[in-house]
DNA sequence: ATTGCCGGGAC
DNA sequence: GTCCCGGCAAT
């Protein structure tokens, strides 16, 4: 555990263009030392008390740990958060419950999610089925994973319901790659079942099925996988929620919207959680230990490596809400497609009211061309 | 009035 | 692509 946060860069942070460009050097004098050769990296302007500096290093921490093995984010995202509400369906989840879906499926529950690194593209295909499965081929690049014993066979025959499955940790579903749909059943042979049905138009028989559903759906062990969606996912709002009874299914979509919609009033203020991004990397400040920018006329600026984006940061997994004709979903979102709801405004200071308007150099680029700051980003 | 920044324009 | 600004919402 020695010294850990390699990650860091403490770059200097150099002065910010030589004074002779025909700036205004008007602050010159409040902020470098004129002196050419002596390195001092501090901008001076409010040294950052002790203080910010361990909120630093445990937001690094945090995000180093996290960072480095997303995989296993299962154990520590336990203890990162606070909500007790996740007991519930995480039990859930690990027990092999049945019932769970209110949709037709029997005994499957459902759990649609449009992940997968395909492109959000084409909605699903409402062709015949034939002429669907041949325009499309495969769906996606047919990917198994291999943790249980499931033989790569060709006949379906073989009926391997109802495994025993993983008793506890490691659930596997099987997911269908056809273009949008995403289903996720709990069975091999129901997601063969439902592909044949809904995908290849095929009929229920199990009977001589080439086996061709094969290619049509991916197993993938959650546990992990799921876990991590979920508390990404779920967590943030089901704090004020009043309490889904289940789970997921509910509301993926407008889970994820509130990444840019109107939720923070209410949040941000009072939940100092960020649950998955971990940490409110607030009073930015010179103490954000970041590579501050270089004025050399580069552009490589701002922040810390790998994260750029206040929550995609943690979260390359998306769960595309499924663009499909949905329609028992209610009168949900406001609908206002075209019109771009604005951002609440971040409670942070950004480099205008910083630096004051007439250090304008000192600002992010962003902040100079009027854009989103990202330097201190909310 | 001030601040943050989207949308759009100029190059 | 970089750079700037009008104008609006939030403060
Ligand atoms: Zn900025």
């Amino acid at each position: 555990m020695g010294g850990g946060f390699a990650g860091l860069e403490f770059a200097l942070p150099q002065e910010p263009q030589a004074a002779d460009l025909g700036t205004p050097g008007t602050w010159a004098g409040a902020a470098g030392l004129p002196t050419p050769s002596v390195h001092i990296p501090v901008p001076a302007q409010r040294s950052p008390p002790g203080k910010a500096r361990l909120d630093e290093v445990l937001a690094a921490a945090a995000l180093t740990s996290l960072s480095t093995s997303p995989l296993y984010l299962g154990t520590s995202a336990v203890s990162f958060s606070p909500e007790p509400d996740l007991e519930p369906w995480r039990e859930a989840l690990t027990q092999p419950t049945d019932s769970y879906s209110p949709s037709s499926n029997s005994g499957d529950w459902v759990w649609d999610q449009a992940s997968d690194q395909s492109s959000p593209s084409t909605p699903s295909p409402p062709l015949p089925p034939e002429a669907a499965h041949f325009l499309f081929g495969e769906p996606t690049q047919r990917k198994r994973k291999v943790s249980w014993g499931s033989p790569g066979r060709v006949d379906s025959s073989a009926a391997p319901d109802r495994h025993p499955v993983a008793q506890s940790a490691v659930q596997v579903v099987f997911q269908c790659l056809w273009k949008s749909c995403g289903k996720v059943l709990r069975t091999a042979s129901a997601i063969q079942r439902h592909i044949r049905l809904v995908h290849l138009g095929r009929r229920a028989e199990p009977e001589h099925s080439d086996g061709e559903e094969d290619f049509y759906y991916t197993e993938l062990d959650i546990g992990v996988d799921m876990l991590t969606n979920g508390l990404c996912s779920l967590a943030p709002t089901s704090a004020e929620a009043p309490v889904p009874p289940a789970f997921p299914h509910l509301d993926l979509p407008s889970l994820l919207r509130p990444l840019a919609l109107p939720l923070p009033p209410l949040l941000s203020s009072a939940v100092p959680s960020k649950t998955c991004h971990g940490d409110h990397a607030h009073h930015a400040g010179e103490a954000t230990g970041g590579s501050w920018e270089q004025v050399s006329g580069h552009s490589g600026e701002e922040r810390s490596p790998s994260c750029s984006s206040p929550q995609g940061c943690l979260a390359p997994v998306h769960v595309d809400p499924q663009p499909t004709e949905g329609q028992a979903t209610a009168p949900a979102l406001p609908s206002k497609l075209g019109a771009s709801l604005r951002k609440p405004r971040g409670d942070a200071k950004k480099c205008r009211k910083v630096y004051g308007t007439d250090h304008r150099d000192l600002w992010c680029t962003a902040c100079r061309w009027k854009k989103a700051c990202q330097r201190f980003l909310d």
